[in-house]
DNA sequence: AACAGTTTATACCGAACGGTCAAGACAATG
DNA sequence: CATTGTCTTGACCGTTCGGTATAAACTGTT
C-alpha cells in the first residue's frame, strides 16, 4: 500500500476554518483557501469533497473546540456568577484583541444573509441553544445559592445574555467601548 | 433638449433597496437588481452609476424614510417609557411579520462580514448613534420624570438596549419566542 | 524491477459575476 | 423635417467562481 496523506488534515481544517471564519461562507473562495491551507486544489477536493462539506468540517470543529470547551470550562468553576461574569469578560476582551474583526464563527454564520442548509442550520442552532441553555442554568444555580437576585426570571434574562453575546460580537468594530456594555449584564 | 427619464428613479430604488436588504451587498446579484426593478443594464449603469453607488442611495433611502421617520414618531410620543417599549414591540412585530426574513437594513449592512468602505460604514455608524442617542434621550427624560428608575446609567443601558434591538433582528430566524426578551427591557 | 494506489500539479470546464460599448429609439429644439 | 442629445437595448468584455479531469510524481509492496 502506497504513501499516505503528506499534508496534515487538522492542520489544514484549522487555517480553513480561519478563512471561513473571518469571510464568510460566499466570500471565501476556493483560491484563497488553497493558499491558506497550502494543500493543492485537487487535494482538498480529494481530502473534503468540496467547499461545503469542508466549511460544515470547519464548523463542527470550532463547535467542539472553542465553544464546548469554553463552557465546560466556565461551568467547571462551579460559580454560576462568576461564569457568567467569566464569559463576558472573555467576549470583550478577544473582541478588542481580535485585530482582524473576525467575531464569533458561531455567530457569523447566524447572521450570514443567506440561510445554509439544514446541516449548518442545525449545528449553529444547537450551538445556540446550549449557549443559551449555560445561561439558564447558571442562574437558576446562581439563585439557589443566594448568588443572583431572585426577582429575575431564568428563561428570558438566558436569552437576553444571548442577545447581548452576540451583539458585542457583531458591533465589536465600532464602538469599543462595550467593556462598559458587560457591566450591565447582571 | 431631448427626453426625460422613462422610468420611475424613486419606484427603481426601492425596488433595488429590496434585494440589497434582503441579500446584503455582495450577494445581491446586477441580474437580480434588474429584475426586480425592471429596468435594463445600461439604464441602471446610466442612472445610478454602479451596483456600490446605487447600494449606497438604497441606503441612504432606508436611513431616510424608516430609521429617521421612526425615531421621529417615537420622539413625538413625549413619553420616553411608552416610547422605548413601542420601539421594541414594533421590532418584534415586524420581526415575526418578516416572513422573508429581511431583518433590518441597517443591521444587516453592519453585521455583513467584509467592512464597506468609508461612506457607507459611517451612514451605518451614524444611523447606528442616532438609534443610541435615541435611547439615551429617553432613559434621562424617563428618569427626570419619574418613570424610570433613577440607578440605572442611561449611556450604558442607552448601549445594550441597542444591542438587545440588534440580536433580535438577527436571531429573528430561530427563536420566535423573542416576545418575552421585550419584557426585561427595562 | 514491475506494480499498485494515492498524492500532487495543471489545464480546463461552464456559469455567473460586475461592468462597458456601440447602435437604435425617442422627444424637444431649430 | 433635420438636428441634437439623452435614454434604451442587447451584445459583449475580461475575470473569477466552484468543480472536474488528466497526467505526472512518489512510496510501499510484490
Amino acid at each position: 500500500m502506497p504513501w499516505e496523506k503528506s499534508f496534515d488534515e487538522e492542520l489544514a481544517l484549522e487555517k480553513a476554518m480561519e478563512v471561513f471564519w473571518s469571510r464568510g461562507f460566499d466570500s471565501a473562495s476556493i483560491a484563497e483557501l488553497i493558499a491558506q491551507t497550502g494543500i493543492n486544489r485537487g487535494s482538498l477536493y480529494n481530502a473534503f469533497g468540496g467547499k461545503q462539506p469542508l466549511f460544515v468540517r470547519t464548523l463542527l470543529k470550532y463547535d467542539r473546540e472553542r465553544r464546548k470547551t469554553l463552557l465546560a470550562e466556565l461551568e467547571a468553576l462551579d460559580d454560576p456568577r462568576r461564569a457568567i461574569c467569566e464569559f463576558f469578560d472573555r467576549i470583550v476582551s478577544s473582541t478588542v484583541a481580535d485585530t482582524d474583526r473576525k467575531g464569533c464563527f458561531l455567530f457569523n454564520t447566524v447572521s450570514e444573509s443567506g440561510m445554509h442548509d439544514a446541516e449548518v442550520n442545525e449545528i449553529v442552532a444547537n450551538g445556540l441553544r446550549e449557549l443559551e441553555g449555560f445561561f439558564r442554568r447558571s442562574i437558576e444555580v446562581g439563585q439557589a445559592r443566594g448568588d443572583i437576585r431572585k426577582d429575575i426570571d431564568p428563561a428570558p434574562r438566558a436569552s437576553a445574555l444571548l442577545a447581548l453575546a452576540l451583539a458585542i460580537r457583531v458591533l465589536g468594530r465600532g464602538p469599543y467601548a462595550e467593556t462598559a456594555l458587560r457591566a450591565i449584564a447582571d
